[in-house]
DNA sequence: CGATATCTTGAGGAATCTCAATACTAGTGG
DNA sequence: CCACTAGTATTGAGATTCCTCAAGATATCG
């Protein structure tokens, strides 16, 4: 894979902030979203949504970029309307959790304590909408379906946390490699994109934070699954899964 | 610790279910309820609480009952009022992952599709009341700070559920277990209840399954915090932390 | 006080990690 | 257009944590 694709640093605290914050100027740039369907905003029809597009602004990072880090105060949410980031958690000396991959429609900056419980860092460039915090719960309260779907949201999170729970302390490395691709390729299906081969555009160093291994498990255990016929890597960024169902099932330990 | 705690099979269809279902018969449960405070039910003032209390059911469970199971339709949620359950899943060949370990005040059954996503189980004996789902929906549509406090209580699950990620993924067995004891005392001591020595009503195999290690590696942990001087084992089931922040600090690889 | 489940301890093995070297890959500058 | 560079990925060898298998100790219940 190429150079700079992304800062790999552990910590983030010598990040670029460089953010792009706009208010939308557009005069309806919500009704015209081609990702609503996706995300919160699906909650409410037309009429509404105007009420949500005065909160909006849209912000604009690039690869490597942090929008917000661990125990700030939680200023915003923010919906993913394209590209890739990442969420993790870090101990005292540096080891590092990734708990979710985010990319279009997806929401982050979920917090009803003062901040956030984790750092969100662009894998790509990307583009978010911004809720401002205060003036969203200000419309939640107007809008007992954008509340509804919020809390439809998190708890499908949590699901899928418990998911990976279930991933990180009880699955082997060959396993935890297939539902992390089988899990990939469910969710860019889902988007209508390309499922196979499935874009990849993590770093080695990015997985294994999120599989609970080390850049080196992870090469070795592509290496394995190719040489097995179970997959095959194609270019930096893609692999094409040789036969999906067996790959669900190697997920599975079946 | 002792025989028949619970029934250790790893498979929960050979359980038993029985579980005496009531309906209140008191005229007014809910506001006579000491740990209402702690729950979902704090959302509501006296006068709706009434709304609340025509739902709810009574549900007691021996030690080792299966309150639900995995992937069963999702009928009801759950407020814990007495004893302790875990959560689980499992992999086709047996593994099984604990996601959580529930007491007094806590919630369960939160569930968006139509079904559970992990088994509940009871490891002691345990009180619940039970919120049909239908009918609970029905109500947060009237009561919107209850759904704002449902959501409140999604949202902080999440928020657990990430740092137990972290846990799984990148904490040794050591800091594994300390982060384990900090984390019941912490939530002992929220609950008022005596938080050093603090309770341990699960067994050796519970633990290891919700930290990702074994029976044995759990055993051996505790033996080696003993001989460090950093807990002492009272009884078969309490802990007490020598140096409380110490536990804390080595839970973190501080 | 025996029966049964749980817990502890031991010895050996395996999966994964660590440390280290080499090989890619994509953008950079000549 | 091609070598250069810096990050990234792969591969290898050895170390280590944790797991597996097995036996013995302990605790609780009837």
């Amino acid at each position: 894979m190429g150079a700079k694709r992304e800062d790999a640093a552990v910590s983030p605290f010598d990040m670029a902030r460089a953010q792009l914050i706009e208010n939308r100027c557009d005069s309806d740039p919500c009704s015209a979203c081609a990702v609503r369907f996706l995300t919160v905003c699906d909650a409410l029809d037309a009429a509404d949504l105007d009420r949500l597009a005065e909160i909006v602004q849209t912000v604009t990072i690039e690869a490597g970029d942090v929008l917000f880090d661990e125990a700030e105060p939680a200023s915003a949410m923010y919906n993913v309307t394209q590209g890739t980031l990442k969420l993790y958690k870090l101990l005292p000396d540096g080891r590092r959790q990734i708990t979710g991959f985010l990319t279009t429609g997806d929401f982050l900056g979920l917090s009803v304590e003062d901040s956030y419980a984790y750092t969100a860092q662009a894998v790509t460039d990307a583009t978010l909408c911004r809720f401002p915090r205060a003036k969203l719960e200000h419309l939640l309260a107007d809008f007992p379906k954008l509340q509804r779907r919020l809390f439809a949201l998190a708890a499908n999170e949590l699901a899928a946390a418990q998911d990976q729970m279930l991933l990180l302390g009880r699955k082997t490395a060959r396993e935890k490699i297939c539902s992390f691709l089988v899990g990939l390729a469910d969710k860019a299906a889902r988007r209508g994109l390309p499922s196979n081969p499935v874009d990849v555009p993590m770093t080695r160093s990015d997985i294994a934070d999120y599989l609970g291994l080390t850049t080196e498990t992870v090469s070795r255990t592509f290496t394995q699954l190719k040489a097995s016929q179970v997959i095959q890597l194609i270019g930096g960024n893609k692999v094409r899964l040789i036969d999906a169902m067996n790959v669900e099932a190697l997920a599975d330990g079946e």
